[in-house]
DNA sequence: GGTGTATACTAACACGTGTCAATAACACGT
DNA sequence: ACGTGTTATTGACACGTGTTAGTATACACC
């Protein structure tokens, strides 16, 4: 490869001292530059095609103008698959917009927990997104407790951590009411998975919610729960069926998991949504093109890596915790 | 934030020089360490929580040990959605593996066509990956002449750019050897997109040596062009419905196509596969979902990104084009 | 006892930028 | 003539690491 022009190339080019270039290209506020020296300065640059060199540049003003999505992929793999394009397009929006680049790093099963901590202890980035954090992770504590800039995507209880997540109790809620507008009284729930997460609880205190604002009874035996696969959707779609007193329209809180249900509902010859009115959450691509579509609760992926990537730049930007 | 350790803390800590500590550290071959001066080195960083700087690793090794993904979104947006997770993650696996770090940058429609330059012009990265390059663009043409590490996703015909794409016509090959082995004798084929995409051109040429093969003449009236879209899919598939003699199968050389073909044939009453077997391409993950699900041409999206990286990372390693 | 040679370590330079403190030139009022 | 302030520019240091050339010591060999 050639070598590349530095900004003394520049400086000797322009008859000037390299100061005065970093000065005139940064557009440095404040300083007074003749009009004809800064012209002569943006004209050299322009015939030696000079770009400054982004190590030296990090190295000297201390900031690597790097956000990076660490992703850890859950037990629901196929469903953050199809959430990561949205999140990762919508989080290098905000990026760009700050002028920030933005570094992926995958978590992946082969490797300790917090392999990622280097990311940040290395200052190989300004601060960090982390998607689907694990609350015993010391690392992480430890990190936020230096000041270290960092935003989850999730939930994490307990820690004063900044995070972007989706409001699904309120998605939930809404998803109930519109079965209740259709004027079905008797509603059942598939959760998304175990009630162990928070996610999970969310959905169902939103669905609890609903029907109490309609002063329906909550009903356990009309609840069963998911563990975000389609299998999973398609035993509690069998389970709900064998109840006496079927329900008439059910919430999935998972279109994978919906899926599933679905499926079982054409098993026993059940139609869609005459027989039994299904209410999806996530709006995976696929819903669109299952037939019949599946009406579900949108989740915005995009606004969402976008928010968090703003936040992330927001607390860096000030660093509001050490000034 | 605390000030952290350098390289000179961890020395004066172990009572050796810099240099030692840095010997220590990366493991120098062919240099010569009393193991109890290592011993002493390696507890004082560990003590200290040393982890080096990496701009100025950076910056003194000349190396970023970062590649970029540029993704350029085209005007099949859904269908580059549903890849990118299977693509970025086989990049990112093989590049930590080879100790590199990703950095994602798709190409926003508001800026200009090679906005990405700056990341190689300015040492952001040590090479890039291009997914969905354009052939007009001279600034890629210069790069590569210059002799910067680049590897194409996608086809890029005329120029010596090292490449990974799928092998279009293979797939398109099999799929329709699959139709032929069920007997199927008239086969329509509606394609992924016109045929001024190369990708395109080749599935339609897997199509006709299948056809070949096997003796059949290949017959233009059985081939409509879809465009990337469910809707493009749909008035093929109409198309085909009105001939005379309406063929027994059909290829749909992209799945999102596929799903608008099926559209058609459910408006029509009519079922796959019984009145009409379809096979698809791409393996969009939606496509398991659909009811009854789409028989489809598996495409390795993580293998592709896999190849891309370890090919991109080869180059950059050995520079065989300057050395 | 001299001559090589392997071992263990270090001083000093390089990487290319950002930025502060200093300087020089000049205008202006008294 | 002298101080004061403004404008335009620069010299010199800092950022934290990698790396080469070199020094000092110990050891082996004839």
């Amino acid at each position: 490869m050639p070598d590349r022009a530095t900004s003394r190339d520049v400086a000797r080019l322009a008859g000037v001292s390299r100061t005065t270039v970093s000065l005139v290209l940064n557009n440095v506020p404040d300083v007074h530059i003749s009009p004809e020296t800064r012209q002569r300065v943006l004209e050299a640059a322009r015939q030696l095609n000079y770009y400054p060199n982004a190590s030296a540049r990090r190295l000297a003003s201390g900031k690597t103008s790097t956000i990076a999505l660490v992703w850890h992929r859950g037990p629901d793999r196929t469903y953050r698959d199809a959430f990561l394009p949205g999140l990762l397009q919508g989080a290098t929006h905000a990026a760009r917009y700050y002028g920030y680049y933005v570094l992926f790093r995958p978590m992946e099963p082969d490797e300790p927990d917090d392999a990622w901590v280097e990311l940040a202890r290395g200052r190989h980035t300004d601060g960090l997104i982390l998607s689907g954090p694990r609350s015993d992770d010391t690392a992480l504590l430890d990190l936020h407790r230096e000041g270290f800039p960092l935003v989850l995507h999730g939930q994490l209880p307990g820690t004063s951590i900044p995070s972007v997540d989706v409001d699904n109790e309120h998605g939930a809620l809404t998803a109930v009411r519109h079965l209740l507008a259709l004027g079905h009284r008797r509603i059942g729930m598939i959760t998304n998975a175990p009630l162990a997460y928070t996610a999970s609880r969310q959905r169902l205190e939103g669905y609890r919610r609903a029907l109490e604002e309609t002063g329906i009874p909550f009903d356990e035996a009309l609840v069963r729960y998911g563990n975000f696969d389609e299998e999973s959707g398609r035993q509690a779609m069998e389970a709900l069926l064998m109840l006496e007193k079927r329900p008439t329209a059910v919430f999935v809180a998972s279109d994978m998991v919906a899926v599933g249900a679905l499926r079982a509902l054409r098993e026993h010859g059940l139609r869609a949504p005459e027989d039994m009115a299904i209410v999806g959450f996530d709006d995976i691509a696929a819903s669109r093109y299952l037939t019949p579509a599946l009406t579900t609760v949108h989740v915005p992926a995009f606004g969402l890596g976008w928010s968090a990537a703003e936040l992330l730049i927001r607390i860096i930007e000030n660093d509001p915790l050490n000034e």
